[in-house]
DNA sequence: GTGGTCTAGACCACC
DNA sequence: GTGGTCTAGACCACA
């Protein structure tokens, strides 16, 4: 995994495990990969996924079985979804808009954006069919 | 002014310089306020300032005149929008697509949106007419 | 490490950097003394090694790993060089055909005090076999 | 004039001068412009003509006559080519040959340079023959 | 007056 | 431990 360097690490390990999730690779109560695991095959320091877990779980959207491991929440889909969803309204939304403004790029620009990613990277969209 | 906490206040200083640049209330050549001035009407340090005004000049927005003060750039304006636009399209951009798929919303659902904030909202956008 | 009185130290400190990396001391990703460290070494304050590696780094000279360190990146070598080159062409090399001229030297003579120089002072340049 | 920002406009009006002084077209004796003359068509602040003088002074190149004006000193060819020459043999010519040497430059790289400025930029030399 | 640099020391997020 | 940022205050060359 390649991380981008204006974003915690621990944030984006997080993000990735949401992703995971939504796109039901982790169901309901499986068990995730356990701190070492994960470090070593991100190969980050153990501590940053320690911050990941305890992000998730004060999120609701991990728990954990002491001596046992961290597993998916029965609803963490639904908390998942309304956090993206909660950001996106609020704040990353309106400020897409006022760039757009800021840009003069208008809805109908926007509109053959689009429809031009989704013809040439299919694949960075492809969770959206499963 | 009010500086975020999630952002370097002298990245903020320098946005907001680049924002008076394309709204044209500072025009090509026009000398800017010194560092020690911004820094008191600022309530910042002046190092702070300098670090923004540095930053400035070395994309080639403003130009320093020695013992004089610093001066908008002839082609500022271009610099900037393309320093926007290059991040808008290389990153904003993309990152909003996958965003919008993860979400499920679709380009209908968007341009929605986007008729009611335009709606509710016109003072946000009031400098795209001028 | 001497600083000259006439160029910023943390542009000097930059530059010997820079020589060690022509040179090979320091190789491609490898780790760099950390900010604290060498403004022990050199009796800097950390803020101007701050600023050294601020500088190097914009260059894409080296990069950062948040919380690890900074390294030297993979074209580092090609970069410096540019750099140095570009520098060397569009400005010094004129400036000394100009000074030459002034002072009505030939050529030839350049030759000859190139002659003299490199008879007399072998280890300056040294590297050059390596 | 164009002036360079990374040297000190005083100096570099010193320079000029002296560049005048060395083409003849101010002889010894000469009454040079006064400090505000020239300070107009230069269109710097006076100060810094002042100070360009009292450098040239201090060198014994010019000397002031008091109510009346600075004037060029009668041996000032020799003084400004004997301080041109000093640094040149002791700074700037071993700082040239050990870039040369960073960057892999040969004396026979060096020829062909100079041929190729000396062919195309036939004006910047152009005094050489006065 | 202008900006440029440096020091000293602090706080922070992150690994 | 790492770097990133900010403050406070100083000194300097320059216009």
């Amino acid at each position: 995994m390649q991380f981008k360097d204006n974003e915690a690490i621990y944030l984006q390990i997080a993000d990735h495990i949401c992703d995971l999730i939504l796109r039901k690779e982790f169901s309901k109560d499986t068990r995730i990969p356990s701190v070492r695991e994960l470090a070593v095959s991100l190969v980050v320091n153990p501590n940053t996924i320690v911050r990941s877990y305890a992000y998730l779980e004060e999120k609701g959207i991990i728990y954990n079985q002491r001596g046992i491991g961290y597993f998916v929440a029965k609803d963490a889909i639904d908390i998942v979804m309304k956090l993206k969803m909660d950001q996106f309204m609020s704040s990353e939304l309106p400020q897409f808009f006022k760039k757009m403004a800021l840009l003069k790029i208008s809805l109908k620009d926007l509109k053959e954006l689009y429809h031009k990613t989704h013809q040439t990277n299919g694949k960075e969209i492809s969770y959206e069919a499963q």
